[in-house]
DNA sequence: TATGAATGAGACTTCATTCAT
DNA sequence: CATGAATGAAGTCTCATTCAT
């Protein structure tokens, strides 16, 4: 998992557990009995290493969600056009998603409760797409359009392919439809 | 009856009253309390019209989710080609989204839970759409390709739209940007 | 059903709908709807012929528990022995249970409730079993004893054997059992 | 633990409770506000011992009931004779009504609700009294009559009389009268 | 740090009762 | 008299959180 940088096995423990069950049942039916039992600690431990059950979800979804923002933005600062930008982050996405599936599970579906605790100061994935996208419409790489609906439809044809592959509904790895994904998006920008 | 003037408008106002805390708060963080005090009834009440909170959760998201496949099925044997199709679904989808935006947007974010409990032979938009797609693919009217993408890509440009609409990411109504939609995921099915 | 003298067609519904369900779930357990659908009658038609549940099994129990202990009372006076009075309110009462075994079975199993709003002043089964008993003695007809005493291994004998007739360990009727049980609570009263 | 001095403690703290409530007021008159109150202990606490009110009720009921007739059956395999036998268990019997009033009243009075849930296989008190009057009869010791009615009719003897000491309507001890029980029961037996 | 029994607020739900028709 | 939708008090149960060990 990306936030882990610290050898505290305990608190990784919680949070691969949280997190598989937060996926599976959703936040509010997840109990901390459930996360306890599946991390094979007692249920005050929890209580050693997060706040409460919200922090523990909202750390879970801010530091993943920011930190992938992070690296997006460090990578796309890497290219010098907008198709190059978003070929890679789009690549990057598949390999994160595939890399670890749960995780990013849940930074697609358990979104709601947490989205509204993200405030529009933070970077997101989101801000990071559409701020290459502005930028590609400045350069007059792509046709001028409204900046907030190209980087919905960009988003949309990853995200709902993701979607997808969480529900089994597709079975190949996302790392295998980036170049297709890519393609798709730079179409649906340039059309 | 004490309120002759009702039959089934007590059920009609506990669901439109759920329907909206459904979106604003979620469906577990919804009380009965939150319901009944927000469609003028008593607690109690509630239960002569559905029989529990998750009865109510489910059947607004069934009865909706299923209509709506129904009518985009009606819809679509109306016309003769893909694209023809494909433009009326999606204007017949932002339409309705914007004639009722909370019960399209409940469909929308609180799908997670309910999702879940649809079983495989309901017929839903999704099938619809995939439905459609595999006849314009069997009919050469565009490249053959992997169905389940191709369906996820197309609902992934409309549906990430309405979520940003949604989230009041976007100002315009669907309806105004109904042709663009249409338009993308024509050069996304063809690309 | 000893307490229908009146020819009130829908009270005596609701009473026959109430006794088997008390008798067949309890009384807490039995619901006014119930009653009501059991009587085929709305919810609310309850209460124009009871003011209320507890009522309700309150004259089941009191009407019936004060009837049968008058009848007993008026008969036992035809006689003049002891023994004469036994065998005679024994037999009636075998005579009652099989004729209404719904009601007898109430009268015995649903006591617990009931019993504690039994006053000290009201005359019934047991006080006039007592009270027979004692005149026995005093009449020498049987030894001296602990009249309650006597009077609860008397009532022991046949209440058990309707309790166990009640639950369907036994498949006589009582009427059938009646000689046997007069004889025994003799034995039991002169031994 | 936060009360190392519990271990089983608890537990009985709200049997005991539990038991005195039931019988004063019956199952489903007392609450589990009662039943916590009376112990000391918050509402949630009862769920750490028990699954609900209703398994107490039950557990209360069947462990001691099988208890019973376990010890019963072990006793009365000490002894040869019929007579001995029901002496033994009837002293028995009184022995653990005086010792424990409330667990026998308990047994005796909120039997209706509980014995609807007592299986066949089960072993009471019941079937340990009719397996033992039933070899009576083989060996010729009383007369071959109905085993159900001679055990309906002992019992009623035993039981009605602690009935009326639950209800107060004796004062001495069962242990005082349990030679003139068996006795009488014998009476009843041989007549 | 870890434990896990205890807590108690608050959720869901039931159901006796009312009352306008 | 009958109806049955609405009421709302009260009950059962859950579960995040605390804290003594």
């Amino acid at each position: 998992m990306l936030m882990a940088r610290n050898g505290n096995h305990t608190k990784e423990l919680i949070s691969r557990a949280a997190l598989r069950l937060f996926v599976d049942q959703g936040i509010t039916e997840t109990t901390i009995r459930d996360i306890a039992a599946a991390a094979g600690l007692a249920e005050g431990t929890l209580y050693r290493h997060f706040e409460s059950k919200n922090h523990l979800a909202w750390e879970l979804f801010h530091t993943n969600y920011t930190a992938f923002a992070f690296e997006l933005d460090l990578l796309q600062q890497k290219y010098d056009t907008l198709q190059d930008k978003l070929n890679a982050m789009i690549r990057q996405f598949c390999m994160f998603f595939d890399r670890d599936p749960v995780l990013f599970t849940y930074l697609l579906l358990v979104q709601h409760s947490q989205l509204k605790k993200v405030t529009p100061e933070m970077e997101t994935a989101v801000t990071v797409l559409q701020k290459v996208i502005a930028q590609g419409m400045a350069r007059q790489e792509i046709p001028q359009r409204d900046v907030e609906l190209a980087a919905a439809m960009v988003m949309g044809v990853v995200l709902q392919v993701a979607v997808f592959k969480a529900y089994d509904r597709i079975t190949s790895n996302l790392n295998d439809l980036s170049d297709q994904l890519a393609a798709t998006c730079w179409r649906v920008l340039t059309g």
